[in-house]
DNA sequence: CAAAATATATTGACAGGCGATGTACTTTGT
DNA sequence: ACAAAGTACATCGCCTGTCAATATATTTTG
């Protein structure tokens, strides 16, 4: 099933970080190595994810430089800065907290739900 | 750690709903009622509340009628109609899923994290 | 040689959350 | 007695993030 947009408000960011903590990366890249990881539960638009660059970058969270390609059409890597890992770790953290609360306010039975 | 507004996006009426599916209920009461169940991690705004409402009644996903109060401000209480049950249901299996697939997307060791 | 794939980027529309604000009644503290 | 806080409902308008549509350019595939 996929992630609706209202739900992927608010991930997109820490979604983009966490794939450029593997190493560094460009977008064509990005959205197909998200895809892949998520079963293809996630792709990414293409003015989500530049927006969500654009937004990262504001914030220094990310860097980014074109790459030196032979051949193929030009690519523009994304690095995480060191702000930009501190900042996934915190955001990891509040996704465990969040998914604690929303087992409490949405199952029935969220003692129980946790270890499925 | 309080739910943000872009995480809230895309819950707040499956919250609704299941709190409903505990008995039919008013706003300022659910107000307080999914504040305490989520240990103050959420205060649903009122704007956000009475937009949610309407956009429930207009999908018959929920009914209301006027309290008889014999003292005090008038209430109006909401009922969870049999179609609102069926997309709840429908929605905590999504909730499921997204956690899953938010798992993987967000964690370092998504296989371990699973079992908090 | 056309279509599909690779790759980046912007514009404008749309939807949901929420600060500010308004109404009205009741309870509490002094 | 009276102000402040609490209970209870409701709306307007702003802000922000997602995305359909669109544009450009190169390379690979059928």
């Amino acid at each position: 099933m996929a992630l609706s947009s209202d739900i992927l408000r608010g991930y997109t960011d820490t979604i983009l970080l966490k794939c450029l903590s593997e190493g560094d990366s460009y977008g064509y890249q990005m959205i197909k190595q998200i895809a892949r990881l998520s079963n293809g539960a996630l792709e990414l638009k293409e003015p989500t994810l530049y927006t969500a660059f654009r937004r990262l970058s504001q914030d220094g969270l990310i860097d980014s430089y074109w790459g030196d390609e032979q051949s193929g059409a030009r690519r523009r890597y994304y690095r995480l800065t060191e702000k930009g890992l501190e900042r996934l770790i915190s955001e990891q953290q509040a996704w465990l907290e969040t998914r604690r609360t929303l087992d409490l306010l949405l199952l029935n039975n969220p003692a129980e739900a946790q270890s499925i």
